[in-house]
DNA sequence: GTCTATAGTTAGATAGAC
DNA sequence: GTCTATCTAACTATAGAC
């Protein structure tokens, strides 16, 4: 187990840090320190501040991103023709973030604001790319869903998708916040325990599927009062 | 339509920059020359940034916060021992959201944006005081749900409730940033046209129900092999 | 590749006149 | 309450020795 190389050990520093602190709440010289490596070697390794954040999201959504299409490539494969069953389309979508994923709870939870941070900053110079990798995948699985629910209409099918597709990264990554009033805290162990993970990845696709799955709402026109005309 | 004071203006501008560019990356500069007002300004009326992003949180969840609970009060007075229905429930979670939340697509994002740094920054000690008031809603919210789905497993609805609050700010206040395959762009009109959005909110409440009366997903022990002992 | 030293900028905060 | 002027501290980035 020999020690990572500056750059590595830059990468790690600074994924650590962005995610704890954010991205202007971070100092190049809070990296290096961490990291220890030289002041200097960030702008010799990564040029910028902005591409250093580049590196760092590309580094965990490009395999995450990558795998969700390899997964929903077999399934539609061994389906040939027939659509996929939700339950299947939507293990592709969450599988990789556990199986590419980091290990430990706290690893996960700064994952999870990393990609937080990232989504509410899409339009800055170092999050796009990433993002682009994401908004590929989401066609194809609007694709899948659409193939596996045709009599949604269309507009209803979008929200759904949107839906699941927004509560991703917040409903997995991050443990709960708020805890229930009874004493059942599901937020340290159902993040680090495998276990757990399989459970909360059932729970997950059950409430999605069955979501997905409901009558389309009516398409009352007028809510109070008013007769057609 | 008398010029808001600098109190407010700063409080007005100091909430359009933070939401777009962030805390950190928002100088108190920018927020002055935004505001029209003098650089001091902000420190004569709010002592300190941190102190004025406090209030620029509170300001906006405060109302919301409130709002929702009235309206589980009144809710849970009209039927008196019997469980609301989970429809209900969620309309009240949600209807606040719309009610007094920003009347333009703009400002609706704005909003989206500011409350996902603030969850995101919890610990923050310009966020804290802000997340409480939205902590002490989810337990009343949670035993609602409680009451109304008395056969689900405790892990189960506590799951679910969860993928409900976290996806909701960004499943609602925030636009569509990506766009599937189709010609159907819902990102602008959706959050500004009041139909649209009563549409949203009855699109939103049929999936969330349905997701929340699911049956529990079965609690295999071993997914893979393995008998039972 | 790694380091020191520093240039050049910008930030939050405040003192004190009006 | 509002303003000007300024203090002090921190930052990114780079030049140049090793």
């Amino acid at each position: 187990m020999a020690r990572p190389d500056t750059r590595e050990r830059i990468l790690q520093a600074a994924e650590r840090l962005f995610a704890e602190r954010g991205f202007a709440e971070t100092s190049v010289r809070a990296i290096t320190a961490e990291a220890d490596a030289n002041l200097a070697a960030v702008h010799y390794h990564f040029s910028s501040k902005e591409n250093l954040l580049e590196e760092v999201l590309l580094r965990r959504i490009g395999p995450i991103a990558r795998r969700r299409l390899e997964l929903l490539d077999a399934l539609e494969r061994e389906r040939g023709e027939r659509p996929a069953p939700v339950e299947k389309i939507l293990e592709a979508l969450i599988r990789p973030l556990f199986e590419l994923g980091p290990r430990s709870s706290g690893e996960r939870r700064r994952l999870a604001r990393l990609f937080g941070r990232a989504f509410l900053e899409e339009s800055a110079p170092g999050s796009k790319r990433a993002l682009r990798r994401l908004e590929r995948a989401y066609r194809r699985f609007y694709a899948a869903f659409r193939k596996a629910l045709p009599e949604l209409p269309e507009e209803t099918l979008h929200w759904r998708v949107h839906f699941i597709f927004k509560s991703l990264p917040s409903a997995f990554l991050n443990p709960m916040r708020f805890h229930p009033a009874g004493n059942c805290d599901l937020s340290g162990r159902a993040f680090s325990d495998a276990r757990a993970q399989e459970r909360l990845q059932r729970e997950w696709i059950a409430f999605a599927a069955a979501g997905l799955r409901a009558a389309a709402p009516n398409r009352e026109e007028e809510k109070e009062g008013g007769a057609s005309p």
